[in-house]
Order: C-alpha cells, then structure tokens, then sequence
DNA sequence: GTCAAACAGTTAGGCATCGAATATTCTGGA
DNA sequence: TCCAGAATATTCGATGCCTAACTGTTTGAC
C-alpha cells in the first residue's frame, strides 16, 4: 500500500531525477494530512454555528482560567494569525455575545478580551465532542503507539522552531 | 524543553481534567507544524510572483510528464481545493501565460489543461530553490532519520484515509 | 430514439485572512 | 520635560477559497 504522494515522488524521480524529492514527501504529506484534519474537524464547530478559528479562540480564552481573559494580540499569537485577523474574530464573537472587549485601564493601547457565561458555557460544551471526534479521527488512522511518536516528532520540529514553552526552566 | 503546545495541554488537564486532551496534543502540533511549513515555503514562490497553490498547479502538470496536460478536475482533487477554486487559479495562470485551456474534443465537457513553454521553464526553474528550501527546513528542525519516520507515519494517516496510490496492486 | 439524471466546468455571492496604512498610547534617552 | 520610536489595536483594500446555482454535454434506462 502507498499514498498518492508515493505516486508524486516517483513522478518527480522520473522527469527530474536531478532533484532530491524526498523533502517534499514530508512536506507534501503533512500538508494533505492537515487539509484532512483540518475538514474533518469543521463538521463539528459547523454543528454549533463556529468556524475553526472562532473555537481556538474561545478555547483559548477558556483554557487560560479564570477570570479568563487575554489581549487580542496573546489571542492572534495563540492562533497563528494576523493582528487584523484577530480583530475579526472578536468583532464576531462579540456580536454574537460570547466575549466583550474592554479597555486595559493600565493600558490604553491594551484591550481586555473576556469570556462572558455564554461563552464559557458553548466552549465548554462543544470541547467535548471535539475531543472526541480528534480521538475517533486519529484512532481510525494511527494506533496510540503511533499517534505518541507522530506527537514526539512533531514536538521536535515545534522546539526547534522556536515555538517553545513560556515555561521552560531547562538549560537545553 | 517543550513546544507551547505542552503548555495548552497542561492547561486543558488544569481547567477540565474530566476532558482527555491527548489527541488535541497531536492535532494541536500538526496544525501548528502545518502553519509554519506554509509560511515558510510561501517566501520561495513570492520571488518567482507565484502562490503556493499556483505552483502546485504547475507542479502538478509538470511531474504528469508529456504532454504536461491534465483536466482541471484532476487538477483540483490533486491540490485537495474545489472545482470553482481551481477554475480561478487556471485563469489567473492562463492570464500570466503559463498554461492554456482547450476544449476536448472527444468530450465536450472536459477541458484539457497544458504546461505553456514558459510555464514549464518557470517551474523547472522555481523547483530546485524550492526543493532546497524545504530541506534546509526540515534540516533545521529533524534529523534525517526523524525526517523518515514522520514521513512514515504521515503515509500510513493517508493510506487510512483513502489517499491512495492509483496504481496500488498489493492486496492489503 | 428520448429524456431524466449524472457529469464537468464556470459563474456569482459571501467571507476569512492578509499586508499595509492609520490612530492612539506608552517608553526611554537626551 | 520632550519627543522620536516602539507598541497595540483597528481600519482598509485586495485576494483566494468556499458553497450554491447555472450552463452545456454525455450517458443510460426504457
């Protein structure tokens, strides 16, 4: 058995043998990986009127404790987007009444992004069946041995990337 | 040492210790890993005027061999985007000259999607540094045997998602 | 042979994101 | 004290993708 992007790499060796194709296995694979997690997962947010990234946001906010709450630009980093992104989102979910914005008093240029009850009762809600549709997509793919390497790796590429832990007191 | 991740689920284990984070963890790095391999790849196609998709296109066309000719529905499953998406990006390559469209002639339906000379020449050309940079990428971060294992373990995820080599014969 | 259904591609409308520009506030050095 | 530059969020314009609707073509059941 091979994926389509076995197919891929010996197309490339056959008309450019010149070229070392082995990196774009990888890369080419995590991308297809990551389009079928990523649609796979929509099911679930669509189910209760979110998007991807309206759910990280909530998620963030929610898993940071109470009084839950962070900056837009804490929230933008978390999520990998763009500052304008951000505003966004907020824009939305505030329309929506899951989060309110205040000015930081300490702060002007700072804005307070808070969880409301709402928003805390919907992510709360939804993270479940999140997690369980994550598990039952992964367990259909990978054993749990695999899925703990598959997470060991991807943690290396992670730390060395310099996406690191706020955390980390180790010297390495 | 640990990527942020770790720390997102040291917070969901805190906040809801009832929800098994585990697969968030492995999710939560591919789409991580996933951003950052995009907007670093992105930095070779902008020097060449191209998007990731629009190389992946001409990529795509070039690796089938002669004739370098595709339909646009191969094309889109290929790059994993719908027809109306692929339709916009043939134009916008048509419009740059890099390929052309023709009617089939033995299905009016179909339309037969070809590598122009300069679209070739382009791709020929944009593949090394792109191959380069994917590898000092992946360098950076795993070692090749790392590289491997990933790569093994992201076939047999899509091999068990149905992304299957066409011209698989083994029976398992 | 006919016609309803399937198929292939395109068009139309909506939307989330991006990069750049803007507005406001804070900070630090002279 | 003052002010240039950094920091923070937002606004603006552009763009690439998606879903749904549409056009034209082929197929298959009767």
């Amino acid at each position: 058995m091979a994926d389509r992007v076995s197919d891929f790499l010996a197309q490339w060796a056959w008309e450019r043998p010149d070229i070392d194709a082995t990196p774009m296995g990888v890369i080419g694979r995590l991308s297809r990986v990551g389009e079928i997690v990523s649609r796979t997962l929509q099911a679930t947010f669509q189910e209760y009127g979110l998007h991807r990234g309206e759910f990280d946001t909530l998620a963030t906010l929610r898993r940071s404790g109470t009084p839950f709450t962070l900056t837009p630009g804490e929230l933008a980093a978390s999520s990998m987007v763009t500052g304008a992104a951000m505003t966004n989102r907020l824009q939305r979910l505030e329309d929506k009444g899951l989060l309110e914005r205040t000015m930081d008093p300490s702060n002007r240029r700072r804005v307070l992004v808070r969880l409301t009850d709402a928003g805390r009762e919907l992510v709360d809600e939804v993270v479940v069946p999140h997690a369980h549709g994550e598990q039952e997509l992964l367990d259909a793919r990978l054993s749990r041995e695999e899925q703990t390497a598959l997470a060991e790796l991807l943690e290396r590429f992670l730390e060395n990337s310099g996406d690191v832990s706020a955390h980390d007191t180790s010297k390495d």
